[in-house]
DNA sequence: GCTGGCACTCCCGTCGAACGAGTGCCAACC
DNA sequence: GGTTGGCACTCGTTCGACGGGAGTGCCAGC
């Protein structure tokens, strides 16, 4: 498991060199380690480590007589063995509180959501909207609009709201608040993965009784359930937005060749759904360094997510951050987690 | 009026000019322009005339001997006097109707519309949602969620939903829905900007017949009454959203230093507002060139918006896109306008 | 196994020369 | 008077040479 080449002190010039060219963005030597970091021992005997440590892949030379810069593996190793995700300062947690419970709706959760993050990291915030298919049906509301056409409106548990029209037949307001009463009762509080089920079973069981006059027509009755069934599974591909973009501007003077490729996928809702990945629990977060990437247009950068959701254990979709690979893992990591769970508490609320 | 300086000759070597930079994005010299516009003299004619254009502010030299670049004035009077929105092609146009056509609601027709227009101009695209207040109340539901809480939902006609949860005392269902019916009555078909007047009028004739079962406590209905105002308040504050900053990307190597500002300026809701300016009809383009714009962020930038509405007369909000100085302008102006007057079209059959 | 010393590599900034695009001006031409 | 060809001039750009410096790898010694 592990690699036995790698004792402590080579493990800490890993780290070292991780941290100072993460501050500097600059390849770093080894003279200026055993400077800035009191390592006890030469500049000549780091250079030996680091030939090591370049041998095994974790550092690289951009040439001959440069410093070092980590690679992906280094980067990885970092993350996963030599550093710890770091707190917030009691001033960022009470921003995030204060900032968070001014939200009004859940438009207004997720733009600050972003917002938030993007400040905290200073890297670009990806948030996903509460999945529909994962949240439960709160309430279905039908609005006749006119004589012949009503608003359907779909209220997840999630605050989700997601409204369509829908052209029926004539139909009686009498007859629509019936249907109205025995659809809520037939789905609410179901996940939406099941509402498909159930609706097919609630349109199978509709013509069976009698009552004509205070029922709506079974063709409308069809055409609400299919607009609702669309709507679900419409639906299904996820909203994802995103802010921060400015401080891609930040980063290296390598430009137009990194940043344009990044933007060019951001703007994709597909690749920002590759990017948010599987669902994970908002105390576990996923860290894709470089290439790890499955986007060519993302391999050097990397991207810090977590899933959150109502409390800790249900989670209902992703957020996190996308920056460079030479990124404050500790410090990103640590924001991350800590906006997570508290949207988390902030769904729990409402 | 005119400048008399200035004769047709003049005119139309600023018009080769701005023509010739826009497709290079190189100061243009007198040599290239004979060679590139048939204008029957000479170059060093052409000299004569460039210099003239110079003193006179239109043009300007980076440097000497290199070759000439249109001023913010030049574009201006290029946008004013030399051109004519250029119409699009078939073939654009029914990208545009097929595009638009699909979208399923509001949110969708905003998000299509700004990838439209970020496409078609390949620039970036800046679309404000149809303002609340300038729009009408179609339906207000009122849903229960549990004793003492209900979800207030507020449709416009603009296909607009905004909702909220509010908290208020224990109340009937039977309460709820004759307090829905005669909200209804009391503000549907009402502008926005009135609801507040026929609010208060509503909560004042309150108390003052009863009837007691039936009704909900009065209490209840004021809450709901300040919710329904702040949401109306609160919510002036338009929602604007923009995309296609990859295509910044695109622009000079002239980088970090002006696309950074932008991309910041961008983020900003407040700029945003700022941006789309004043209310305009969806024939009449607004084009705001470099330092024309109040914002030191986007002096290297110019902002071609209009309005859209239902219709061609009543505006609801503004959209148009960003990009540098250095943009073809009669192209970016017809894809506005062609793309604001169907997304009307699209309102107005919602 | 650590250290100091040393030769070596290679990036980077500076300098100067050659180059060339583009100009402004002027005298000549129509 | 407007237009034209010619010409000297300016100035940014490119290229190669050069020196300084940072950083390395290796080796011999402790």
């Amino acid at each position: 498991m592990d690699e036995p080449k790698l004792d402590r002190r080579r493990l800490d010039v890993l780290r070292a060199i991780v941290e100072d060219y993460v501050a500097t963005q600059e390849p770093v030597g080894s003279k200026a380690l055993v400077e800035r970091h009191n390592l006890g021992v030469s500049p000549a005997t780091i250079r030996n480590d680091m030939a090591l440590l370049e041998e095994e892949g974790y550092i690289h030379q951009p040439h001959t007589s440069a410093g070092r810069v980590p690679t992906d593996k280094g980067y990885r190793l970092f993350v996963d063995r030599l550093t710890n995700v770091k707190p917030l300062t009691q001033a960022e947690r009470r921003a995030i509180h204060s900032f968070l419970d001014e939200a009004v709706d859940l438009d207004d959760v997720v733009t600050r959501t972003v917002r938030l993050l993007a400040q905290l990291t200073r890297q670009v915030a990806v948030v996903q909207y509460p999945s529909l298919t994962r949240s439960a049906v709160r309430h279905v509301e039908l609005v006749g609009l006119a004589a012949t056409r009503i608003m359907l409106v779909l209220i997840t548990d999630t605050g989700r709201v997601e409204q369509r029209v829908v052209e029926v037949g004539p139909i009686e307001e009498t007859a629509l608040a019936e249907l109205r009463a025995r659809l809520n009762a037939q789905i609410v509080g179901s996940r939406l993965a099941e509402v498909p089920a159930l609706l097919e079973d609630f349109a199978r069981r509709q013509p069976a009784d009698g009552q004509p006059a205070n029922r709506p027509a079974p063709s409308a009755v069809d055409a609400l359930c299919a607009v609702l069934l669309e709507m679900i599974v419409e639906q299904r591909e996820e909203r994802i937005v995103f802010g921060g973009t400015a401080n891609l501007a930040r980063f290296g003077h390598d430009f137009p060749d990194t940043i344009h490729p990044v933007l060019e996928a951001l703007e994709e809702q597909v690749v920002l759904l590759k990017l948010l990945g599987e669902a994970t629990a908002p105390s576990l977060l996923t860290v894709r360094i470089g290439r790890e990437n499955e986007l060519d247009q993302l391999t050097s950068t990397s991207v810090v997510t977590t899933g959150y959701g109502r409390g800790e254990d249900t989670v209902v979709a992703q957020l996190g951050v996308l920056g460079p690979t030479r990124m404050d893992y500790p410090g990103t990591m640590g924001a991350v987690s800590a906006v997570a769970r508290y949207v988390g508490r902030i769904l729990e609320q409402a």
